[in-house]
DNA sequence: ACCTGAACACCGTTCAAGT
DNA sequence: ACCTGAACACCGTTCAAGT
């Protein structure tokens, strides 16, 4: 994209209040390109400079959106989150089984659930990659971050909720840990290149592999039925 | 660590058939320097420079045994799943479980199993993201890394058939893909300081978390018991 | 055989301006 | 307010020597 000519948008009245030099809105831009290149290249290989220059501006201006890579690297990662959050909430809405039916039944709620996680991680593996790599909030910056990472959490364990509203919080709490570690670790192995799996097995894989472990979390968690 | 008076190798008779101008090994040398590195700084801050300037020699040494940079890595990454296939290994000798008992009890063995491999994951983190972070062999450069993750993955693969020897394969090698996920995503999630988790606590939360999973697994497997 | 020195193209970040 | 230019210290890697 070449550099626009400057008197582009000086000519005529000044109809935008506030003087851009860039295309309306640089921090999109910045983001957008660093989730482009990131697919291209991995997140080992991102530099700020090559985002800037998708951008079309000076490496520096990016430290006028983002404090520093990191930052950057943190903002895709808490978009990434909330897009997976929206994803699994939305799998599950579209889902038949009403939220009152039995346990044997809400099984498939979850295994659903885990099925459009894999599905997030396999479309943007390395977003998801920055999402779950580096450790970017190790000294608890971007506390927005850690908001998107328990809201993505949340689709989890207000299912699991809804599954044994009678069990303790401490049970439920242990469940959502193991039933996240399932998917998580099945999402990186994949990615990894560990287990080959074709776009069309996904639904029939991850219900195979998980059912047993779904089941085997649900029978401690719902003891009656 | 100052460099040597290169006198200090020539006094004497000549002792040592093959000249070397550095310490014996500088290939060990380099591969503990950068482990050391990664424990200190991370995964992504670590510098071929500065594994150099540990093993008191100029950087352009390193390319005398290593290839570039994903070479020495994926040299540290071999190093470590043997690592971590001789840990799971001695920890399953250590059991007092022996290999005939009943499905019930040999659960407890791949729990024990989970334990070591999570300790692991703990005890050398920035290793562990190396082996299951960037994809060092996606174009299957490094045959031999490729056989130090099969060695790793052989150990549950042996307990697993020893558990159900009249499982088809193909439903063995879904229940070892399952617990392998539960693994290494629950170490993963505790690596990411998603989980807090204790030393002294490890061994009762691998057991509460992962025993629902494994027994659902395990039922599957071993349907007749 | 094994290691070094100088050089290249690149990086993230700081400082001091420009409009 | 927002962006740029020049500079700094550093990086991985190549080339051409040194012993």
């Amino acid at each position: 994209m070449p550099p626009r000519p400057p008197s582009a948008t000086t000519h005529g009245a000044p109809e935008v209040p506030r003087a851009q030099y860039h295309h309306g809105d640089l921090r999109h831009a910045l983001l957008t390109a660093t989730v482009e290149i990131l697919a291209e290249v991995g997140a080992e290989a991102f530099t700020l400079r090559e985002a800037a220059r998708r951008a079309g501006v000076n490496h520096r201006a990016i430290y006028r959106h983002f404090e520093d890579k990191r930052a950057l690297l943190a903002a895709v990662a808490e978009e990434g989150y909330l897009a997976l959050a929206a994803e699994t909430r939305a799998a599950l809405a579209a889902i038949e089984i009403p939220p009152g039916a039995p346990a044997a039944l809400r099984i498939e709620r979850l295994v659903a659930l885990a099925e459009a996680y894999l599905r997030f991680a396999r479309r943007e593996p390395a977003r998801y990659q920055v999402m779950f790599g580096p450790r970017l909030n190790a000294d608890a910056r971007f506390p927005s971050l850690e908001e998107a990472i328990a809201a993505s959490v949340a689709v989890l364990a207000g299912e699991l909720r809804a599954l044994a509203p009678a069990a303790t919080s401490r049970a439920r709490r242990d469940a959502g840990v193991a039933l996240w570690s399932a998917i998580h670790g099945l999402s990186a192995l994949v990615l990894a290149g560990r287990v080959p799996l074709a776009d069309r097995h996904v639904r029939s894989y991850v219900a195979a592999l998980l059912t047993p472990i779904v089941e085997g979390i649900a029978r401690r968690l719902v003891p009656a039925e």
